[in-house]
DNA sequence: TCCGGGTATTTCAGTGCGCAACTATTGCGT
DNA sequence: ACGCAATAGTTGCGCACTGAAATACCCGGA
């Protein structure tokens, strides 16, 4: 009844959940230890910093993190107390919130990013070859879709 | 003086790290949905039912697991009160404890196993090609490899 | 015998997250 | 215009997981 895995899908699928969790974990240490930022954090500077205006409403970061409202909010709170983001009116639709990166906030992800660079590399990208990087590109994007048009 | 990343190797990174998230989110909530078990403590039954008299030390656990001891303790604290593993002295060394993987654990984890492959199938195995498992886990395999040496 | 180092537990505190309840605002149907 | 449901976001509470530190115990060598 149940289809098992063979032995390729298994070797590949041990394989896979251990690397990617102690990655994580590694990445997460040194963006802690160089930035004083957990990941989480980090991911929302940088999409603030790529948006129009380094400006985002909160229902677009919580879409953009597959987050809960209140996990953005939470997190938004922690920013804002570091003077790293600051919220303002929604024009135009006053339920919303906008959140904006400060000077500060842009600053302090540019210190951060040489740091976090460097552990990507480290880590990863400087352990792959052109081809697989190329192959682990396609590989996650056939994931990433499946798993968010699934949601 | 930073090197920063390619075009591929930022596409790459970022799909990777985004489709990995989320495939960990997804399993974990299959498997608590499926056998009311997080994934650290099916890890953790996997482990016992594959050693020998399904038994191991507490150091080997947070060895293979690469947890504190702490860590370890907490969760066969818990899996010991749900039944599922006990804990003995280690003969020959009475500073250390054996957990052993009971009859009712083994049970839970059968009833657990087929649902669990079911979803590493649905979510990421059966996404890819042979090929691209084999490549998946060539990739997977160098990157646990450096990330367990540099440890 | 004594002591340094190893093994494991427990307590305590911090973190991050989601649920549920709540406020405020908007848009829709009549 | 009015009332009401839906939307946006916040807040408080509790849960689960983790690690640091303190503790207790045991090993083996000098």
């Amino acid at each position: 009844m149940t289809r098992w895995l063979t032995d390729d899908e298994q070797r590949t699928w041990r394989a896979f959940g251990r690397a990617s969790r102690l990655l994580a974990d590694r990445l997460e240490r040194d963006l802690q230890a160089g930035a004083g930022m957990p990941p989480t954090y980090y991911e929302l500077l940088v999409l603030l910093s790529e948006a129009p205006d380094r400006t985002m409403r909160m229902s677009e970061l919580a879409h953009w993190t597959h987050s809960k409202p209140s996990r953005i909010s939470h997190a938004i709170n922690k920013l804002e107390q570091a003077g790293w983001v600051r919220r303002e009116h929604c024009a135009g639709d006053r339920r919303g919130w906008l959140a904006i990166l400060t000077d500060e906030g842009k600053a302090a992800l540019e210190t951060a990013a040489p740091l976090h660079v460097e552990s990507v590399r480290t880590h990863l990208v400087d352990l792959l070859s052109p081809e697989q990087i190329r192959q682990l590109g396609d590989i996650s994007e056939t994931l990433l879709k499946h798993l968010t048009d699934t949601r």
